[in-house]
DNA sequence: TTAACATATGAACATTTATTCATATGTTCA
DNA sequence: TGAACATATGAATAAATGTTCATATGTTAA
């Protein structure tokens, strides 16, 4: 637990260019399809087509948007055969999503 | 084939629209010039004119995103005068902030 | 090898969005 | 009241982005 009372605490501005790949991960997050995606496999890795038919979203459209959050190193990709599944990278992702839960929610 | 066995049921998957307010407020902290005027007002309220100041950017670009802000209900108004001093909302902004940090820092 | 399936990708299109310019609204003080 | 200042806003523009369609790549099994 953290102490608030502290009066003159700053934490460093941090530089633009931090800023700006922070803004580029939000980014990501901000997008209702890349969130479903993400949650959908937060609890079990899922093949592209099960998240496709899981999402009733063309086979395509997941596949662009698993591009995207790979770029973003916010899945893990294991391949069995022709299938490929996707899982949440970390747990550090799961908490970007419930913090923003927190605040939607309340 | 759409047999899909019950998965083993961990965390509730928020319903659609919940995702979607998700991914609303996941957009405004997506983009760099807002989060860093969240930043710049992140310690101390500043007037609009100082936030552009600060930032080296046109007037007119702080107020329409100061106004993207307000509705997303992330920072505080006060007038005072002929100023309007904003100031980040709670601490919770500043929380999913830090917590992006953490995932670009890494 | 070929057929069937799973996934990825390029191009086109439509939509969203950030910025700028010009101007309106609102406030203070002479 | 009017001038000077601070902020907000509408319209226009340009750039970014998500989805779809068609097709390419890659894998397995017959």
């Amino acid at each position: 637990m953290e102490n608030k009372t502290t009066p003159t605490q700053h934490t460093e501005m941090p530089d633009l260019e931090v800023l700006f790949d922070l803004a580029d991960l939000f980014k990501v997050f901000g997008d209702s399809t890349r969130l479903r995606i993400m949650v959908t496999i937060s609890e079990n890795e899922m093949s592209v087509l099960n998240i496709a038919e899981t999402l009733n979203m063309e086979q395509s459209t997941i596949s662009h948007q698993l591009r995207v959050l790979r770029q973003n190193k916010l899945v893990r990709v294991r391949r069995d055969g022709k299938q490929i599944y996707y899982s949440l990278d970390d747990d550090h992702v799961k908490k970007i999503i419930e913090m923003g839960l927190d605040h939607v929610l309340e």
